[in-house]
DNA sequence: GCCAACGTTGGC
DNA sequence: GCCAACGTTGGC
């Protein structure tokens, strides 16, 4: 079982409209290294959610990968704003995951936090000019984070 | 809204 | 394969 990082913008998909849905497919990722993150998700991996380009950036509450390898089916609409023309039914280019909602955190943890407690290496958000919206999480610093968090 | 950082595209 | 131009991300 590993962890990750995903990042979302609320203004598009915020955790309360997972808490809402309950499950979503992570669609819409355009960027190849994210992409392959991925690929690599397992069902039962777990997934720190991440409210980014907000007034207050920060992990906002935990996912869980319940299936994986799916094609991203807007690559394929023409009318989705992540439709890829270079992109076809034969040869698929982007992969994704649905993630179920597993709860949203007592406390925010900022990515002033973030930076305060972990460095670069250890959590590739607080890179500066870090842009990768999908990463892997070391299982000891999820555990802090989880702690941070005031999850159960 | 600004803008630095960074990924992608496309001409050569 | 280089790299300038361009578009996007995301913190502030």
């Amino acid at each position: 079982m590993n962890y990750w990082l995903m990042k979302s913008e609320p203004t598009v998909y915020s955790i309360a409209d997972l808490a809402r849905d309950q499950r979503t497919l992570w669609d819409g990722v355009r960027n190849y290294q994210a992409r392959n993150f991925l690929r690599e998700m397992q069902p039962g991996d777990l997934g720190f959610f991440y409210h980014s380009n907000t007034t207050s950036p920060g992990i906002v509450g935990l996912v869980r990968v319940v299936q994986s390898g799916i094609d991203d089916p807007s690559q394929f609409d023409p009318t989705s704003r992540y439709y890829d023309p270079k992109s076809s039914q034969e040869a698929p280019r982007w992969q994704t995951v649905c993630v179920e909602f597993v709860q949203m955190f007592p406390q925010l943890v900022s990515l002033d936090t973030l930076r305060q407690t972990f460095s670069a290496d250890e959590l590739w958000v607080v890179r500066q000019g870090n842009r990768l919206s999908v990463m892997p999480v070391p299982e000891d610093v999820a555990t802090k984070i989880l702690t941070l968090a005031g999850a159960e």
